[in-house]
RNA sequence: GCGGGUGUAGCUCAGUUGGUUAGAGCGCCGGCCUGUCACGCCGGAGGUCGCGGGUUCAAGUCCCGUCACUCGCGCCA
């Protein structure tokens, strides 16, 4: 017989009554009777009941296990009675008799319970990942990880992409996020940097002459956490494709998220490929009020601006008049809602740092409101027959400046219907995200900058870049989102020298600087480069959605902290003085701590 | 860097208008119980009320500061 199992605590069902078994796992619960003694032997795969009663000489040791323990349980599958098999539990209807028990490591007094799904602060549950890690949920989150993966590489595959490894000590790119930094021995003084994504190197793949590359990359990025964003590091299901269209980027990506999805979706709704709704950035912001739209918000904003001129309600119409827009979102039957719903909502909006947020209420075709009653009825009853709404349909306003007139309204489309109970649920909804504007004013230095991505090609080449205005020109870049999550960002790119140098003196670089900051790449589009693009989804943004947790730390195994620290491994740490001599590194300033360099760790480190 | 929320037993939380000895559930320790599966019952231990200062006869409660965690803003090609 195996040392430790010879099945999992998953496997036994009535077929294995009569048989000696041996089983490995970690006590799960107890249920002591006294004259008989229940155990839930838990493994990765599930559980199985143990029992032992009075006369059984396993039972003493058994019941004085702390709970967490690991145990060896040797002993008889047994068919439980009738009335007493457990329906909920796969092996619910058998039971093993403990014969003989093993104890291969009792467990202390636990900070956190593993049995059941009661909540916990997250700064016990990363310190003791290893113990979250075993209750059933993020087992299942992370099992999920694994299996999506697994998922997306073969559908990859399928699509005939084949993957690379990129390397990870590389240069810093002086664009984009910060960089985390390495530094060398080898040359005291000079640091590494790890990639922020392959984006480079993916692009050089394809100037190498591989036609479809994609890879499962860690990314890492200096940049402070959110609830979506894990701070430091995450991973990318990074492509790049040549000789394509942003029309056949789409159509190869669009059979694996959909697929994936589908796969995991538990049969709640997700877009099919081909029908992945493509909004112009643009347009984004007029209806939705952000670049990510959650299409599962029946709501749309409606630009008022117009119906404000020369207004009885004297703040719309000098907002108007100064060159301001007035942002309107629908409140769809709202009528019996109580004036303190409305005046939350712009309480909720002052909290955000807006000016407020204005309503106008209306309730059998009335209105009511102080700017429905400035505004005059008839203009209001214009403004809502173009939004299409009913009698008993209210609208928020949201006046100003029109970028941060548009969040505001964004934000409250989503509040709105929040509050509302108006977003379809068990459904994800794709959309592309296109016609990104590729340069953008920078109101701070009176510059123009690139909006988003300067690798991107322009619409319309270097004949648009010679002859447009710069804030007019469009650019090959486009988003993926799903239910209100950006997954990816990605771009045909420039692959053109000269246009790249047209965009980079654009945004106020010299052909020196572009050389000497991207020579990895404009070098290698000298000596022939095909036309590519590619996109990069977010692995863990994915998992998230299809795990429907709202916190990216509940699918990634160990994360760190918002601080970006790692409070099981004490990371970030100090180090040893001599490491640091030999870098050519001192700390200086605040930062300055006498040396203390813990010796167990030194030690762990093999 | 900024704003919101939270901080009371190992864990989850309650704690009134400032008023006697700060409570409950889970867990832990001891005892009882032969069919439970979130087993049940009895008993016990366990508290720097995040930390510092202030107001007061009296502070978990009010004020100021500070720290930690978290959500958001900035940031994130």
């Amino acid at each position: 017989m195996h040392a430790y199992r010879t099945h999992s605590c998953a496997e036994l069902t009535a077929s294995d009554v009569g048989k000696t078994v041996r089983l490995s796992g970690w006590i799960h619960r107890k249920r002591d009777h006294g004259g008989v003694l229940f155990i839930d032997l838990r493994d990765n795969y599930g559980i199985t009941q143990i029992v032992a009663d009075e006369d059984n000489p396993v039972q003493k040791p058994l019941d004085s296990l702390r709970l967490e323990s690991v145990v060896t349980v040797t002993g008889d599958v047994v068919a439980r009675a009738r009335d007493a098999i457990n329906p909920k539990l796969p092996t619910g209807e058998i039971e093993v008799v403990a014969r003989e028990l093993e104890v291969q490591s009792q467990a202390a007094e636990l900070p956190m319970p593993v049995a059941g799904e009661a909540d916990y602060p997250e700064e016990i549950r990363l310190k003791y990942r290893f113990l979250d890690l075993r209750r059933e949920q993020m087992h299942g989150n992370i099992m999920l990880r694994s299996a999506v993966i697994a998922s997306i590489r073969r559908r990859m595959m399928e699509q005939g992409f084949v993957e690379f490894q990129t390397p990870i000590l590389t240069a810093s790119s002086p664009e984009g996020a910060r960089d985390y930094l390495v530094p060398s021995r080898v040359h005291p003084g000079k640091f590494y940097a790890l990639p922020q994504a392959p984006q480079m190197f993916k692009q050089l793949i394809m100037v190498a002459g591989f036609d479809k590359y994609f890879q499962v990359a860690p990314c890492f990025r200096d940049e402070d956490a959110r609830a979506d964003r894990s701070p430091g590091e995450f991973y990318q299901l990074d492509f790049e494709m040549s000789f394509v269209t942003q029309d056949d980027v789409f159509a190869a990506i669009e059979p694996v998220l959909s697929g994936v999805f589908e796969e995991f979706a538990d049969g709640k709704f997700v877009t099919r490929a081909g029908d992945y709704p493509r909004i112009p950035f643009r347009e984004a912001i007029l209806k939705y009020g952000t670049d990510k739209p959650d299409l599962r918000n029946p709501l749309l904003v409606h630009d008022a601006g117009s119906h404000f001129e020369g207004s009885g309600f004297g703040l719309f119409a000098k907002i108007v008049d100064g060159g301001g827009v007035v942002r309107a979102v629908p409140a769809p039957a709202t009528a019996e809602k109580s004036r303190k719903f409305f005046d939350d909502m712009n309480d909720w909006a002052r909290s955000e740092g807006y000016a407020g947020l204005g309503y106008a209420t209306r309730k059998g075709g009335e209105w009511g409101g102080p700017i429905a009653k400035n505004h005059g009825p008839d203009r209001m009853d214009r403004l809502a027959d173009e939004m299409g709404l009913g009698p008993d349909d209210g609208i928020f306003f949201a006046a100003g400046k029109e970028a941060e007139a548009a969040k505001l309204a964004g934000a409250a489309r989503t509040r709105v219907a929040e509050q509302l109970d108006l977003i379809e649920k068990d459904a994800f909804r794709f959309c592309w995200i296109v016609d990104f504007p590729m340069f953008e004013y920078n109101d701070d230095q009176k510059k123009i900058d690139f909006s988003h991505n300067p690798f991107s090609m322009p619409q319309g080449g270097l004949e648009a870049l010679e002859s447009k205005d710069p804030l007019d020109i469009l650019a090959w870049q486009y988003d993926i989102v799903c239910n209100g999550v950006e997954l990816s960002s990605g771009a045909i790119r420039n692959h053109r020298p000269d246009i790249m140098y047209k965009a980079f003196e654009i945004a106020g670089y010299t052909c020196e600087e572009v050389d000497r900051d991207f020579s990895g790449m404009i070098n290698a589009f000298k000596y022939g480069a095909p036309p590519h693009g590619g996109s990069a989804p977010g692995i863990d943004r994915i998992v998230m959605l299809l795990a429907d947790e709202p916190n990216i730390r509940e699918v990634i195994l160990f994360p760190m902290n918002q601080k970006a620290e790692d409070l099981m491994m004490n990371a970030p740490g100090q180090v040893d003085p001599k490491h640091l001599r030999e870098l050519g590194i001192r700390i200086v300033g605040e930062a300055a701590q006498p040396a203390a360099v813990n010796p167990a760790k030194a030690v762990a480190q093999e």
